[in-house]
DNA sequence: GTTAGGG
DNA sequence: CCCTAAC
């Protein structure tokens, strides 16, 4: 191919630059999109939680067995693996200990059912739950015949550690926020990542512990929308590629995560890796919050409020029901650097308390419709050894009144919301609200629970938290506020405000005015239609948040808008001789590129 | 990173 | 405006 120089030699006002013209793209085929999904969708961060014999035993059964020793304590490990290792997930266990003495390794990743002996001692009777009141003392027995209780009144115990610059250890939440939580039966081979929350009789303590702070990544990249070019066009491009990872499927950024982890057994290439990701989310969205560390411990992916899978068998008339996991919904936090591993651990942990807040109960889910009756049999209710567990789920509640947390934040005006759970004169500045199902209806507020996640890859891996883009559902949002790690604040975010911000929002429209229009035309004139960047550099080069995809747009636009009717034009009138300018350069681009395309022909028939 | 085109 | 294949 021969590129020549031409000089335009007529047929535009004022065209006097020298024409490059690229060969036309048109050559270029188009495959069909394999929209390939190497991106990531999130998926929710759950509580896993075991639970056996009967699940609806009660909130505060103070007798029993479990007197003593039994404060179950579990421990939620949040590990935000380093730069060597899964440098983009932020892990999450929960390691379910009986005893204070509990040796947290032993039962490290693995399921519930893998350690019964653990459990042992709660292989008891059970009391009744207060809600369930009528009920038969049903019990539910997990896989391994082992017994663990419900507890339904949460404590979340929040250690910090050394790093918290004496802050210390242990603060106890009564996780009063009421919960839906899902529930995952049945099994669960991947709980690496996952909480587990098993309740135990007495109160269960959960205790959050943030082992790694990773604060490379998601530091905000502070740069200023400089106009280089290369700047430019990488944090567009970034921005959109981390847009793009967004929606797509969580798992498999997961694996590619750890392949890639695999292969690259060097932080160097993990780094780099992190680096793009790093400066995509960064920019455009959050330059001003240079200090701001974003942190997502908690990811809930989706409305469903809960997730089952029961297995079940019938030995006589036992019906055995196996929970793997309550799901919570995603929380978002976010950090400044300069703020300690203790606030940072606070600040999950309010997160957690805003979003567990309240007595929790748990519901029953049969095929979609909630048990509410309490006194009813499992014959009654369809529950049987005979019956189709898949279609029984678990939910958690909330003791208080009407419809869940959840539901309440998402039909609730941002600024409500954050009245109602920001406290503290210092209160941090939300950064927004979460774009995400937007566009999707909200659950009907009273059947939140009647959602009934069938996504198996969820009930795996649900419990896996990564650093990755919101997808759906309602989160939290905790901001600590630089050097006032003291006062935290858990805001969840109501994913219907209108504020839209973070990733995956749409650019607020901006329409061109007649001016720009004006200048994009004169520079399509000069240059041709096709050097969108080189248009871009001439006639918005100040023009930040026009892109030349922007212009190429517009451009199309405005081509189809001048060959339309008046009448059929929508927005602010464009000027007729603008338009009149705009087919004049169309056709005349449009016969150049012909005239390319033919001599590009002719060229390469020549060299043939 | 740019361009082209469909959505 | 978004998305993304093709360069």
């Amino acid at each position: 191919m021969v590129l020549k120089k031409r000089i335009y030699d007529g047929g535009f006002h004022g065209l006097l630059a020298p024409v490059i013209p690229k060969a036309p793209r048109s050559l270029r085929k188009r495959c069909l999109h394999n929209k390939s999904s190497e991106d990531g969708e999130i998926c929710g961060v759950e509580l896993l939680a075991a639970a056996a014999d009967k699940l609806l035993q009660e909130q505060e059964s103070e007798s029993s067995t479990s007197s003593t020793g039994s404060k179950g304590k579990e421990q939620i490990s949040i590990h935000e693996e380093g730069a060597k290792h899964e440098p983009l997930q932020v892990k999450v266990k929960v390691k379910p200990v009986i005893s204070d003495h509990h040796d947290p390794v032993s039962g490290a990743e693995s399921e519930l059912d893998a350690q019964p002996t653990n459990l042992d001692p709660l292989l008891k009777e059970l009391p009744h739950s207060e809600d369930d009141s009528g009920s038969d003392h049903a019990s539910i027995v997990t896989n391994s015949d082992f017994v663990k209780k419900v507890n339904t009144n949460l404590i979340m115990e929040a250690t910090e550690d050394k790093q918290s610059g004496g802050l210390t250890s242990v603060k106890t939440y009564n996780l009063k926020d009421r919960l839906e939580a899902c529930v995952h039966t049945g099994v669960l081979n991947k709980s690496y990542t996952s909480v587990h929350l098993p309740f135990y009789k007495d109160r269960g303590n959960v205790n959050i512990n943030i082992r790694d702070d990773d604060e490379k990544y998601f530091r905000y990249n502070n740069r200023n929308n400089t106009r280089l070019r290369a700047f430019g066009s990488r944090s567009r491009a970034g921005y959109r590629r981390m847009r793009k990872m967004m929606p797509s499927r969580y798992w498999k950024v997961v694996q590619n995560l750890k392949e890639y982890e695999l292969t690259n057994s060097t932080s160097g290439g993990i780094k780099s890796f992190y680096h793009k990701r790093k400066n995509i989310c960064m920019r455009e969205r959050f330059q001003a919050d240079a200090a701001i560390k974003r942190r997502k411990l908690f990811h809930h992916s989706s409305k469903c409020s809960y997730v089952k899978e029961a297995s079940s068998e019938s030995i006589s008339n036992l019906v055995k029901f196996s929970i793997k996991s309550f799901k919570v919904p995603e929380l978002f936090v976010e950090v400044p650097e300069t703020a300690t591993v203790g606030s940072l651990k606070r600040s999950v942990m309010e997160a957690v308390k805003a979003v567990l807040h309240g007595t929790l109960h748990v519901g029953v889910v049969v095929q979609g419709k909630k048990v509410r009756d309490g006194n009813r049999t499992l014959q009654q209710s369809g529950i049987s050894q005979n019956c189709n567990l898949e279609t029984l789920g678990f939910t958690l509640e909330s003791s208080l009144p009407e419809a869940s947390p959840f539901l309440a934040r998402e039909e609730t005006p941002l600024c409500n919301t954050k009245q109602r759970l920001s406290r503290g004169p210092s209160n941090p500045i939300i950064k927004g609200c979460f774009s995400n199902s937007s566009s999707e209806p909200p659950p009907p507020a009273t059947s939140l629970d009647n959602y009934l996640e069938k996504n198996e890859e969820s009930t795996t891996f649900a419990a896996e938290v990564t650093t990755q883009e919101p997808v759906e559902d309602s989160k939290a949002l905790v901001v600590v506020p630089p050097l006032n790690a003291e006062v935290l604040t858990a805001v969840p975010l109501s994913e219907n405000s209108t504020k839209r911000c973070e990733f995956s929002h749409r650019r607020t429209r901006r329409p061109f005015s007649v001016s720009e229009v004006e200048a994009l035309v004169e520079a399509v004139e000069t240059l041709g239609a096709g050097r969108w960047r080189d248009v871009k550099m001439r006639a918005f080069n100040d023009a930040n948040h026009r892109t030349y995809v922007d212009l190429k747009d517009k451009w199309k636009t405005l081509v189809h808008t001048a060959s339309i009717s008046p009448q059929q034009r929508r927005g602010e009138p464009v000027p007729q001789n603008l338009l009149d300018r705009v087919l004049a350069a169309h056709a005349y681009w449009s016969q150049h590129q012909a005239k390319q395309l033919v001599k590009n022909q002719k060229t390469l028939e020549a060299q043939m």
